[in-house]
DNA sequence: TCTGGGGTCCTAGGACCC
DNA sequence: TCTGGGGTCCTAGGACCC
């Protein structure tokens, strides 16, 4: 059972979280029926990195790191060194010499936060996915099935324990923002709840970078006008904000210090956009560097456009130089394609634009492809020109058939045998930097 | 805190049309 | 001929999220 703390008025996150491990954090206050903070946010807690502590228990209680050149994910030991996702491993070694590298079971993240997922499920349909270990549910129409909505979130964290063996922390509150701030408070494997009366109290002296929508420049940006509080936020004309910010994010922030957040639960999120992109380390701005490249994201791209039948109209390309400055360059299609040898040629020219425009750059740094405008329908067998010079970009062309038919082909074989069973220019990138397609696969989101 | 990868949303300027 | 205004689409870049 998880212990009770019944906080009267303003808790620093710090405080918080020193209370976090299993405490069940009730803030009272008089006015509001409890019965309005229903929606739930659940997020499992260092998530790669505590899968492989549950497969591997010699590895409980140590600083794990998954990934080799990267780090992809660390477990809480290793945070506390100050080792993050996204650094080199290098750097994690430097600041954590006992820190072990774990390999990653990519297969099994998938499947297991789909399973922890499908928890939230058995008590409600409305369940919005965010990302593979985080997932918003409103549980206000289930109540009277499974109890108040700090039973479920109980309930919910004792599952998810039991039958998978990881923990996750849940906060609940009345609306996704306040949810999502409480689960952070939560951390590592906790429960806070905060209810309605008292959530101005909670909020107030959160430094304003636990907001939803506020990064560093952002940070910094109020810091100038002496905001560093979200209280502070809340007492900060709109006017104010909007000179400082622009309209949209203006009137976002101060509504969401006012919490008003009037965001619903969404149950189905579809992509707008699919890219794909991959660093290269520093590579000469060659054509031999760059078509292998473009080849093998056009691909992963073009697969998963295909597999949803949403083909694109517009085709970004990134290319980042040595000096980590990208700059990008679009067109926008007459009609939409998902072909992976139109999409590659396509990306190729806008690569061949870019490098013309800036001649002093010799080496490159990361290359990426966005397909946007995506539209819901098959790509079309029969169609006009696109506008673009080459014939066999015509999808009703011998060449474009004979292109449609070798995605076909592909798509079959990865059906039967997997993804990597067949595939274009991966060679090009096989760096040790590179991350693995599997992990990449993870981050995707439903078209 | 020097940089991995997949996404969302916003802004600002320009083209073009009415 | 000049001037104004609004809407929509496109392009490039940036901030932010996990």
């Amino acid at each position: 059972m998880d212990r009770v703390a019944s906080i009267e008025k303003t808790l620093g996150i710090y405080e918080l979280a020193q209370f976090a491990p299993r405490v069940y954090l009730l803030l009272v206050n008089e006015e509001q029926p409890e019965t309005t903070a229903t929606i739930l946010h659940a997020d499992l807690d260092a998530f790669y990195a505590s899968v492989e502590q549950l497969f591997d228990p010699s590895l409980r209680g140590k600083p794990i790191a998954v990934g080799g050149g990267v780090v992809l994910a660390a477990s809480y030991e290793a945070k506390a060194y100050g080792v993050r996702g996204g650094m080199p491993g290098r750097q994690a070694r430097e600041l954590c010499p006992q820190l072990v590298f774990v390999g990653g079971h990519f297969q099994d993240y998938q499947r297991l936060g789909d399973a922890a997922v499908k928890v939230l499920n058995d008590f409600t349909p409305l369940v919005e996915r965010i990302s593979i270990d985080e997932a918003f549910a409103d549980v206000a129409g289930c109540t009277h099935l499974f109890g108040p909505p700090a039973e479920i979130a109980g309930a919910i964290r004792r599952r998810v324990r039991t039958e998978l063996g990881l923990p996750i922390s849940v906060g609940v509150a009345c609306t996704k923002h306040l949810a999502k701030i409480a689960s952070q408070a939560a951390k590592p494997d906790g429960l806070v709840i905060v209810h309605p009366g008292t959530k101005l109290d909670f909020l107030h002296d959160l430094p304003v970078e636990l907001m939803w929508g506020v990064g560093p420049v952002t940070k910094a940006r109020l810091a100038d006008i002496g905001v560093v509080t979200i209280g502070q936020l809340a007492r900060t004309p709109g006017w104010s904000l909007t000179r400082l910010l622009g309209p949209a994010a203006g009137e976002k922030l101060a509504a969401l210090a006012r919490n008003c957040d009037p965001r619903e639960v969404r149950t189905h999120r579809r992509a707008g956009s699919a890219d794909a992109q991959s660093a290269l380390g520093r590579k000469p701005a060659e054509e031999r560097v760059f078509r292998p490249a473009l080849r093998h994201l056009a691909d992963r791209i073009c697969s998963r456009l295909r597999t949803s039948s949403r083909p694109g109209r517009t085709v970004t390309v990134r290319v980042r130089f040595a000096d980590l400055r990208s700059v990008s360059r679009s067109i926008t299609l007459d009609a939409p394609i998902s072909t992976t040898a139109i999409l590659a040629e396509i990306a190729e020219e806008l690569v061949r634009t870019v490098l013309a425009q800036h001649p002093c750059e010799k080496t490159i740094s990361l290359l990426a492809i966005s397909v946007s405008n995506l539209e819901e329908r098959p790509e079309l067998q029969l169609e006009l020109p696109l506008g673009l010079a080459d014939e066999s970009r015509r999808p009703g062309s011998e060449r474009g058939m004979a292109r449609r038919a070798a995605d076909g082909a592909v798509d079959t074989i990865r059906d039967r045998f997997g993804w990597d069973a067949v595939g274009y220019g991966s060679v090009a990138l096989g760096s040790s930097r590179s991350v693995p397609d599997a992990f990449r696969k993870l981050a995707e989101r439903d078209l």
